[in-house]
DNA sequence: CCTCACGTCGGGCAATTTGCCCGGCCTCGC
DNA sequence: GCGAGGCCGGGCAAATTGCCCGACGTGAGG
């Protein structure tokens, strides 16, 4: 079996070192490259080409979603293990629409990841176990959050704007101008029912997402 | 130089391995045990008694803090290290009040949680570089609990804001005036230091305001 | 191939809201 | 009595929002 070569892309270099070290176990995976945010995952993935990318979702700026879709726009085969700290299936949901192949929670054991890497690092879908259940939990409540209704770029928006970002700063952090971005904005309250930013804040919280985010 | 015994407490399985491989590198530490939370790192660290415990702050159920301050009320010296994906100074203080002797960001490198760890496993007290710089940053803006700067009308205001009344039915409420009710929804945000709306709520959600207060 | 639907991206413009100033009342402590 | 400070409201320019528009690209279905 031909080895791995593996792009790590997190903005905790904590992280990234638990990651290499779990990963250089394996003989059959390398780690050839990390990055720290999604703008540079983008800049490495290009570099490097690696078979599997392993990517957290919580990154500054434009977080892992958009990294994720990014990447997969410029090679469609882009095989892609989204890592995160949320199980939420909002999150699992957009993560897949992104393009990524796999989805493993951060709480899951050293072994889960190991395996879903190797599945995904073959072209294979993985979802995690307690993504796996949360998932079918969710479907069981048809609340569905309305959240589900927010096209992929909505969804971003809305977690930036969660997270404090100035609409301003959202436009030049997604290459938009800030008009789109009010836009988006817009629609996003539309969708929600919101009627202020107050009430945008309120109903996100409701439907799961806090600032602690992005 | 004795060996350092090292108790590690974070829920998530991959960082503690990540920590444990980080650490195992020394030969001065010795990883002798491992806790998922709260409960079950004060257990460990009764039967144990390590040199150095390594806590992370976000933890389900009762959290990192509780655990600092439940070990070191039954061993005024134990010794703990707190890693966190939080900078913010309120977390801090309150993890140096509980007790605890070091505190790093989980966004540091190796290095210098190994630099923490050594320090704070000799009984020296340790504040990582961005952490530091944050708690400084927090000294110069205004606010900590800036909340309580508020007057008693602000903070009714505020309350009912922050549960979704509209600024004519806050004003219809406590019959007053709309642009009373907006004067005040100002010096909030002026007092809070929130540019917007959105802005707000995650000042009010971070002083310890959620929707269902009201 | 063509169309239709839909997401994304932006412009335009009126209406609303906001930032920031003002003054007048009342109460409390000195 | 008097100053400080909270409360209440007005006024007005500037910024933002609500709601409309068209253009482009893509993917599904006829």
């Amino acid at each position: 079996m031909t080895p791995s070569t593996i792009l790590l892309v997190d903005d905790h270099p904590i992280v990234r070192e638990g990651y290499r070290r779990l990963l250089d176990r394996v003989p059959h995976f390398r780690v050839i490259a990390e990055a720290a945010d999604a703008a540079e995952a983008y800049k490495r993935y290009r570099e490097t080409r690696p078979d599997l990318t392993i990517m957290d979702l919580s990154m500054p700026g434009a977080g892992g979603i958009e990294a994720v879709r990014h990447i997969r726009q410029w090679d469609r085969t882009a095989r892609i293990l989204v890592v995160s700290i949320h199980t939420r299936p909002v999150f699992v949901q957009q993560a897949f629409a992104a393009g990524s192949l796999g989805y493993v929670s951060k709480a899951s054991g050293p072994s889960e990841l190991l395996a879903a890497a190797a599945e995904v690092a073959r072209g294979r879908r993985w979802v995690g176990q307690d993504v796996a259940r949360d998932l079918a939990l969710g479907q069981l409540d048809q609340g569905e959050s309305a959240l589900a209704d927010l096209s992929a770029r909505e969804f971003t928006i809305l977690r930036m704007l969660i997270a404090g970002s100035a609409v301003d700063e959202i436009a030049e952090a997604l290459h938009l101008s800030p008009k789109t971005v009010r836009n988006h904005h817009y629609a996003i309250k539309a969708k929600l029912g919101a009627r202020t930013d107050l009430g945008l804040a309120l109903a996100a919280a409701r439907a799961g997402i806090d600032g602690s985010d992005v």
